[in-house]
DNA sequence: GCAAAAGTGTTACAACTACACCCATGC
DNA sequence: GCATGGGTGTAGTTGTAACACTTTTGC
């Protein structure tokens, strides 16, 4: 039910005397609406720190503000393929795991219109992997998710909700498979886990836990370093699945 | 970013050549855009079973058809507020648990025009709080939670939705004063689990993880009824909030 | 006194936490 | 041979799940 028509039904514009500022453009044409856009908060880990996305807004009243990827969303388009345009557009990504996260429609929270915002996060396994921004940003770089510097619109209150989305799905999806490599050792998948969750895990109950739910496979390779090699491991199933993970 | 000045940047309308239906009104106008709406997902217990609540269409292409309340959002409008004015156009309720699901916006889901919709889920503790609808709809009624009649747009992925959000919330949150009258027996409070979440619950195992928790305040009062008299119990405090329940 | 719902404990098992030492390699 | 990170097991505790009988009332 997404209608509200006199005597009718269903989403023609219903102007019964609501307290809105409605501008009328023709006849039965267009009452003043909403827009709707989206915006996506990207993850990456570097340097066993997790990092946070953002591009400096090139115009507007918040020129010079850092924000999250975002966009209005087109007539025909769906919301993830906006969420992938918005990406693309600020990064140059083409590929990312993509998770709607909550919508936020406070009608002051763009100053110059009203604008509804559906959040996505997006999560990839290489901070290098981002590429140039769309002429609309003025750049973009990686802050540490939790020294992100001052944002524009409603976008710290979304950093938020995507850091508590994040570390929730590490507990209970495999969802850790989007921010690491193909392959990678048992100190990666827990760097990865402590960096997310801001605390420590002990070693041996994680890759206890780890390997009682059968999710790994054992890589033949092995990652020679400085030190002593680690053994590789993938993860066996590609798709993203609710499990008990902590 | 949610701004749309023209000659500023965010999200200035790019026609950029993307396939999409692309509508100019006048010069600088506004071009075509999806509307928001919201639907709202009515829950309560009836007689130790989860109901929901439908309204049926008036008119339009699915006149006839059962749904959820909803309606477009308006300018100035906050998406709660939204959905509590289709909750009280749809059945006189004024006051109602409120909380936000997730938003669809597949292009096609309203066949007459791009609406992206958020879900809401509602939750009263009184299916007879429920009156009477507005002229939008033929009218409402409650039905169980898993026997719902064939649904208008993408409200059936809806109400799936809302059944999952509610499970989950069950298990962390004391969300269950919602559905509750200010004092119950604690078979009440056991029948909603076993209700929404579908599984038997063991009564002592039941009672003391609930006890456990020390969220209930014991009433002074007993229910009497046609055997053994029920001690009655509120939970203590009055905002819902995350502690683990199951 | 009997039917019906309310109320109450114990035990076995599983899961979680804390904790320290040896190993394999590069330099 | 030493510095560095990789890899492993056990014991105590806590939490969870299964299970049946007694109590109180209305009729």
């Amino acid at each position: 039910m997404d209608s509200v028509s006199p005597g009718g039904n269903d989403r023609p514009e219903a102007p019964l005397g609501a307290p809105e500022a409605i501008v009328r453009a023709a006849p039965d044409a267009a009452v003043a609406r909403p827009k709707v856009a989206v915006d996506t908060v990207l993850f990456a880990i570097e340097n066993r720190r997790l990092k946070c996305y953002l591009v400096q807004l090139a115009g507007g009243p918040n020129a010079g503000k850092w924000a999250f990827a975002g966009g209005l969303v087109r007539v025909g388009e769906t919301l993830d393929g906006a969420a992938r345009r918005a990406l693309r557009d600020a990064s140059g990504l083409n590929e990312a795991y993509l998770d709607q996260l909550f919508s936020f429609g406070d009608p002051s929270r763009d100053p110059t219109a009203h604008v509804v915002s559906i959040a996505y996060m997006a999560l990839i396994d290489n901070p290098r992997r981002v590429g140039a921004a769309s002429a609309k940003y003025t750049g973009g770089r990686w802050f540490a998710a939790r020294e992100l510097p001052e944002l524009a619109y409603d976008h710290a209150l979304m950093a938020e909700y995507a850091l508590g989305r994040l570390r929730a799905k590490l507990e209970y999806t495999n969802i850790a498979r989007t921010l690491l490599p193909p392959s990678f050792t048992f100190a990666e998948l827990e760097e990865l886990y402590a960096a997310a969750l801001e605390r420590p895990l002990d070693r041996r109950n994680f890759r206890r836990r780890i390997m009682a739910m059968d999710l790994l496979r054992r890589m033949p390779e092995q990652r020679r370093g400085a030190h002593r090699p680690a053994g590789l491991y993938a993860f066996k199933h590609r798709s993203v699945r609710a499990i008990q993970m902590l």
